[in-house]
DNA sequence: GTGGTCTAGACCACG
DNA sequence: GTGGTCTAGACCACT
């Protein structure tokens, strides 16, 4: 349950909370069911408003990663494969992105970019 | 001279403007001590506000992309491609890298990565 | 005197009580006069704070469908029934027919509403 | 332009907003590309919080009613036939659960809400 | 104790 | 001017 904030990052703050949730799930840290710091103690924790933590709990839940329940907390909600996959489809969607954007500016051809891609795909893992 | 700017991108509209000068600067359709359009003719031919292409400017300016002179005008600066070049291709290789671990672990192919690549290369800018 | 509680529905744990045990007086499982469980009782059952049953108690009493006493317990009031479910089919109506409104101009078929209405009716209460 | 708000529904402020732009984007009063207020002069001429107006604007864009862009403002989006039908779809069955609720708490049977339901489905419109 | 909603401020990036 | 993020309080319903 190790939630690290950066105030120079150039993420929101509830958007660092959201991700490293994220992850922790994905990989099998928190398990479905398992419960997770009450807003309150979360904020209180991290030095933040326990607005900033509302705002991530809320995204949590409506991308299906936790269910929460006034009065009882949050809890990590059945895990979803497809869910899973979607989210790191899209985690490494964006970092292509970022990939073509940078090439198009220092005119970086497709051609290089896939070849490199290839590269690091056949690369010992 | 083609700058294209969509309200649509999650883009700001100034770094809209910024990176497509680099890129043409970059891929030498704009040589070192060419002229560029006055802040007010960009502007007015982008149907944008002043002060959203002086901020463009600005940033030009700082990266040692362009050299501007008050009663002049602005004039493409002479570059050191290679540095910047190598140093964008650093950054993109990054991206990749990142995009191919996550691929990896969800098990998204070669294929795939490749053909979202080539996507993103293809959408307008 | 089954009540079921779950942590799933969006309705909270004393309204999912008083509903269940007014259903049960309204189809006639519960007579005028039958003893319910203790608080207590209940609560350990089902697995709740004895506050949450509290205040589904304290709602069925006052809304006249059982008579608490201290000491004695709680029993089914007599009740006034034609008139309640005259009240209750009225709400239900005004339900049926904003939804049908709603289906006409969105061309959902009376057989989808149907089906959708069997649906909820066959879930878990 | 005319949002009501009522500090008696008990529904959220911010969902009394979502469902009016809602309503007024489904009925065509307000056109695709047209823009709505600015979450400040909103929240002013309501009386509320601009972080309430701010939730609300940010469920509808979520929902793919509006698009806004940071210094532009907000604007109704591009409409979606699909969007509108499970939107209305969405809000049929809040009715239908809510008429199957109260049939269970008063022990009207599936078959007399069918037949309720048929019968208002073939009334005269 | 829990989360949900709301307020009245503030600073920031963007146009 | 615009929206995005954040703070430090508050009251409410629920357990």
């Amino acid at each position: 349950m190790d939630i690290i904030i950066s105030n120079n990052a150039n993420k929101p703050i509830y958007e660092q909370i959201t991700s490293q949730f994220k992850a922790m799930i994905m990989n099998g840290e928190l398990q479905a069911g398992d419960s997770i710091p009450s807003m309150r103690a979360l904020a209180k924790s991290l030095h933040v408003s326990v607005i900033t933590v509302q705002k991530a709990y809320e995204d949590l839940q409506r991308d299906g990663f936790i269910e929460t329940t006034v009065g009882r907390g949050s809890f990590v909600a059945a895990q979803n494969r497809e869910l899973f996959q979607e989210e790191q489809q899209r985690q490494a969607e964006e970092h292509l992105q970022a990939a073509v954007e940078i090439a198009r500016v220092s005119n970086i051809s497709l051609a290089k970019l896939t070849e490199l891609l290839a590269l690091f795909y056949e690369e010992e893992p």
